[in-house]
DNA sequence: TCCTTTCCATCACATATGTGATATTTATTG
DNA sequence: CAATAAATATCACATATGTGATGGAAAGGA
């Protein structure tokens, strides 16, 4: 059987450790079709180790079998997705995966001038540093960098939090007119009442108009207790379509309530120099 | 230069139409997770068409059955991997799969120059423009865009060639030190006997020593009767870990065989016009 | 509006895939 | 060079997935 409870390194203890934001990403119930998931946590995952990997190391990482990711990485070998390196017993993603999405975007996002930003964001501020996303009622972390200080949250790429009440999907619905949101706020406790208890619409609009006043939205734990997320939108036309993008950086709210001014600064600062040459 | 023989599937009638060139593409025994390759096949159709599409095109263009096509979308969409438009009820690459390959390569992939080149050598020389990359003893074509001409080879992504045994596969081979040709085509004969006459050493010698001497190699039918093929290997370093790429053009060999200075000339400028600013 | 056509979701069975256990291969150590 | 440890491949079964068939929903036409 699979094991649904969190493995033992997920455990968060009284934030003196290492706490692990719970990751939906991609696994569990998501998955209608197992493999399909897997290929692409394969991908991303490289996308963030960023070098070659061996079965074993993967399938820890990814925390599916060995014997299921030995054929899995053989069969994308095979197809030439993957690059197999005999002598290290390696795998790394070959250069036709490089051009997979490289279509869907002629600026920031395939020029790298985005990634670099995130990258620059992560420097200046040392917290994890998100790039978000709308997936139906979700915002979905695109692209995650890790915090770089030692008491961390730790977020998974493909982590997803409800738009109507997340700091990211609040950046993302910024520009969203208000008569989307009470039917996305009905559908959201429609769909994931389980879960939460329901959603005010008062409270989504309220989150709205600050987003629009200040330009950044402040979460206090709005999701995870302790953590605190500030959210920026993300200026149309990064994404070829004119979807909305956001980024986020997150740590500890005690020590964002006292930066938040600087963490602002910093982002926008960062918006307005890496993002300024769009086509 | 000697003619390999071949199976039947490629003896396309007489020239007049639509060549279909055999695709061994990703699907059949290839796939020993089916899924796993579907899912690349869907993202690599999209680098194709570069717009939307819907189940049943999607079905259409890949032979899935829809069945299994509209679960499968589904699932990736509620990954995040695509965006579904219920309006018209349909798919997109999301930008969560843009960044998929990103960090692979800092230059010319990335950055969108090597793309730019292959669709300047479209447009100048008509011809179906293959970016070719090895995998095993295979050429593999990693991009491919098809050709302007009414009369023309179809080339799926994905297709395979050997790598001893193609105008491709000799451009990828070039800066390869003559004591791996042996053992490769050793073992290319082994494995691939079945479909192929034995490939003899002193013939892809002969081969290697033309597109070292000359930069350039034309495959008169080589492969496919009817077809030529002109490739170049690329500079190293195009690709992050210095992985041989080719260039290939292809169309009809009598054509070819009289613009065969031009073509060559036209890569050769191409090459140099777009990949010069490499790190 | 109704009829026709196209497109898609769903179902249940046949089958491909995933997995724990185990063998095999490769690396490490004494 | 054994002997041990680590990593990967393989096997056979349990199960998740793929599929043709079917019906329903949306789009198009009269």
């Amino acid at each position: 059987m699979t094991e649904l409870g969190r493995p033992a390194r997920d455990r968060a203890g009284e934030l003196g450790t290492d706490l692990t934001v719970g990751a939906d990403a991609v696994g569990s119930s998501l998955a209608l079709v197992k493999s399909a998931g897997r290929v692409l946590q394969i991908l991303e995952m490289f996308d963030e180790i960023q070098r070659e990997a061996r079965v074993s190391e993967i399938a820890e990482r990814l925390n599916f079998p060995q014997s299921s990711t030995s054929v899995l990485l053989k069969c994308l070998a095979q197809m030439g997705y993957l690059d197999y390196d005999a002598g290290s017993r390696s795998f790394l993603p070959s250069p036709r995966v490089a051009l997979l999405g490289a279509w869907l975007d002629k600026g920031p996002v395939r020029d790298g001038s985005l990634v670099r930003m995130l990258e620059h964001l992560s420097e200046r501020t040392g917290g994890t540093v998100i790039l978000a996303a709308r997936n139906a009622i979700f915002s979905q972390y695109v692209h995650v960098l890790q915090a770089r200080t030692a008491m961390r949250f730790h977020v998974p790429t493909g982590t997803r939090r409800l738009v109507v009440w997340s700091a990211t999907g609040t950046a993302l619905l910024a520009d969203s007119p208000d008569a989307e949101i009470s039917p996305l706020v009905r559908r959201t406790n429609a769909e994931a009442m389980a879960e939460q208890p329901p959603i005010q619409v008062a409270a989504v609009m309220a989150n709205l108009a600050r987003v629009r006043r200040d330009g950044h939205f402040f979460s206090r734990g709005l999701v995870t207790p302790g953590a605190g997320s500030i959210a920026v939108p993300l200026p149309k036309r990064i994404d070829r379509k004119g979807r909305p993008l956001a980024v986020a950086i997150s740590g500890l709210v005690d020590e964002f309530e006292r930066r938040e001014a600087h963490i602002v600064a910093t982002i926008q600062d960062a918006i307005a120099r890496f993002l300024v040459h769009m086509d």
